[in-house]
DNA sequence: ACCTGAACACCGTTCAAGT
DNA sequence: ACCTGAACACCGTTCAAGT
């Protein structure tokens, strides 16, 4: 005789497994690997945890405390490399550490490169750029600039590249044929000039030039002093 | 005998002013400005309009598309510089007018930089950009992904600008001590070595720093061909 | 300490019916 | 062509009451 599952009532049986704040992130980055961002509500995460949405309040600091944390878990999460000693290799292999931390949960992503983190997780990234900087020899009042610099310009290109999607890629030919006519067909000369180019985007590859660009530009900028 | 202004039902008569996309867009921004941008909803929007929520959907595509229509309108206001023929100033005037369109309202700026646009508005500045390029001799196969490092950079680095906001500036001396002790206590050494810079954020000369080190890095990497 | 019922004040959107 | 009533299926969050 299977007893209808009734909805629990107070603290649960000390048997259940308990409500915790990782459960409630692991839950919430599984709606958003499924079916985006835009799918995340308090509603959509605790069904899947078979819990009361407002038991989640308990954990977590409302929908954007939850969102922060998410952010939090992805950073946090993101393997900094051993400094060689290199500027260039240096700056470069944090780079590409950040994008791939970045691209592991590809439709969190923008979670990641928007939300102001107060919290710990945020600055170890800073602190790994600061420890190459500084150890080629910038004083800190330069390297924050610089830091900031080489942030945003990855923070900018990473969001492109989850916003322009797979879609965006260079597997689509049909797509890509399709913004092709559209940007020579725009009018402006320059862009209908380059549409081929335009309606491409190889996002490795393009994630490789700009890196190289900024770490050539601050490489350069440093032995200028 | 004032009759109790009631509800208008179908077409309004003809002496009223039509609803308009334009003044939908309008009406979004003055919710912007005030209220910031989560306070857009097609209920607020229509509230100002004194109009029916639904009523929106017969000049805008849905949500969405009215934040579209917001983001293509700033867009659209962008004046670009007409160019000298010196590549270096060229791109600071464009680099300089994006800035300044995207800060004229602050609260939208994020739908400015994060909003994918397919319509005409978002090439103006590509247009703009490519036309320097060409200019000073470089083909479009190589302007493309210099365009795209150039805007990403300028994206990531406003978008910092506008998610710190006026808080984080130089004026709030109380807010600058307590980040700066927040920073000394992270356990995270060259983070706090350099705690007194982190904690300020002079956005006018950092926009200017970023954006001549995108410049360099560019007109190098063309005298470099 | 943690969970939930009841409750509140919101959302975006469709569709048919009006003028 | 444009507007709205009725309706639907959602939201986030508070607070008191349970265990």
């Amino acid at each position: 005789m299977t007893a209808t599952r009734e909805p629990r009532r107070g603290r649960p049986p000390k048997g259940a497994p308990q409500l915790t704040r990782q459960a409630i992130v692991t839950a919430t980055l599984k709606v958003i690997d499924i079916d985006g961002i835009d799918a995340v509500s308090m509603r959509s995460v605790a069904r899947i945890l078979g819990v009361d949405p407002k038991s989640l309040y308990n954990h977590v600091a409302g929908k954007d405390g939850l969102l922060d944390a998410v952010a939090e878990e992805i950073l946090g999460s993101m393997h900094l490399p051993e400094p060689t000693g290199d500027l260039r290799d240096d700056l470069l292999a944090i780079g590409h550490a950040f994008r791939e931390s970045a691209l592991a949960h590809p439709q969190a992503a923008p979670l990641v490169l928007t939300r102001q983190l107060a919290s710990l997780e945020g600055l170890a990234p800073v602190e790994a750029v600061l420890t190459v900087l500084r150890a080629a020899g910038c004083p800190p009042r330069d390297a924050v600039p610089i830091l900031r610099t080489l942030v945003a310009t990855l923070i900018g290109t990473l969001l492109r590249e989850v916003h322009a999607g797979p879609t965006y890629g260079i597997t689509d030919v049909a797509g890509i044929a399709q913004r092709r006519t559209t940007l020579e067909q725009s009018g402006l000369p320059r862009v209908a000039e380059a549409a081929a180019d335009l309606a491409r985007f190889d996002s490795d590859a393009e994630y490789q030039f700009t890196l190289n660009l900024a770490v050539d530009a601050v490489t350069a900028r440093l032995s200028a002093t």
